[in-house]
DNA sequence: CCAACGCTACACCCAGCGGTATAGTTACAA
DNA sequence: TTGTAACTATACCGCTGGGTGTAGCGTTGG
């Protein structure tokens, strides 16, 4: 976000808030525009198309997903294997601030077409995420890291969709719960 | 669908295909006629309006999901235990055959605004599934049937996410596998 | 000093959207 | 026989979408 000028900073961050708020599709560019207090042209000028804007969107969210986390499990200090059921601390918080509709990047991937670049950065996100975990598991030196990683993945997953859809209540901490189970399970002796 | 004239038949069907494989906002009505060799007006005669026709192709995927789970968790004899697993063998029939592109349901609430009807249909069809699950683990006598059905139901959405993104192989698999470690620790004895 | 940049204001384009209206055809039932 | 339901064909409507073009203004830096 740094290169870009404040126009530019301000488009951005409308573009995400209305992206993310009512999903990527149902906002215009008029509208992001508007409420940006900017020119449509101005907002051209910075990012070229709306397709563009939408991969500078998911992109932004990413990295700041990424440092949340990461700063979140690196300040929990404990055990490795709690790391790892850091992770869902991290996604709590997360989720209670900024995640009120769901995972950004599962929606994009439901609201883009197949060949949108903006769905590869979701893909990149699961990616690394899943990857994060694996480190994490075989740090906590558990029998199966990249098993085990998938499965939390599939929590997280769960836990977002479940809780963005309010079928439950206290969707994370249940998942959260059954992550806990896992570990204990795989753990060597 | 059995109320419907034989053109009505041909447009929910269309519908129902184009809906869930390029998403709901991404099909124009016009689309949806021409692929069911129908007039727009047609289409408007028998639905009213697209959101009507949202909804009943919500409605009716879901009475198909439903019927398709209960049949084959019946089918599947075994202790009571065994059809909470046999969910996930539903889930992985169903995945394979129609549902490359995810939940139809998560994919609506993603798609819709708040107040759409369609959203209502999604939640309901969580809600049951839900529902379903903990009749199922209560007669399987588990110690908690609500919290064992939540988890399970995180799993089965994650699961869900997990194949459409491609973050993995065999997810339902893994997910699966998890439920079954949850109802062997949740068994008294 | 002047050019380049970042920006505003505003007008415009075209395609596609959801939805409607009119007129006519077929088939079947009272 | 007459009416009605189901359907086709086609033209149309207003709106909004993404995107462009032109002109002008203020700031900044070589």
């Amino acid at each position: 976000m740094q290169h870009l000028t404040p126009a530019g900073v301000k488009v951005l961050q409308t573009a995400s808030r209305l992206f993310y708020e009512r999903g990527i599709r149902a906002v215009g560019v008029e509208a992001i525009a508007e409420e940006a207090g900017v020119t449509k042209k101005t907002l051209y000028d910075r990012f070229g198309s709306k397709d563009d804007l939408i991969v500078a969107y998911l992109r932004a969210r990413d990295g700041l997903w990424r440092s949340t986390l990461v700063k979140y499990v690196n300040g929990h200090d404990g055990p490795p294997a709690e790391k790892i059921l850091a992770t869902f601390g991290a996604l709590r918080e997360w989720t209670r601030e900024r995640n009120l509709r769901g995972c950004a990047f599962i929606n994009a991937s439901v609201e883009l077409p197949e060949d949108h670049p903006g769905r590869e950065v979701a893909r990149d996100q699961k990616a690394w995420l899943l990857a994060y975990l694996e480190g994490l598991a075989a740090q906590a030196r558990v029998e199966d890291p990249a098993g085990l990683a998938a499965q939390v993945l599939i929590l997280h997953e769960g836990a977002c969709v479940a809780d963005s859809m309010r079928s439950m209540d206290r969707a994370v901490d249940r998942a959260e719960q059954v992550a806990a189970v896992l570990i204990e399970r795989s753990l060597p002796g």
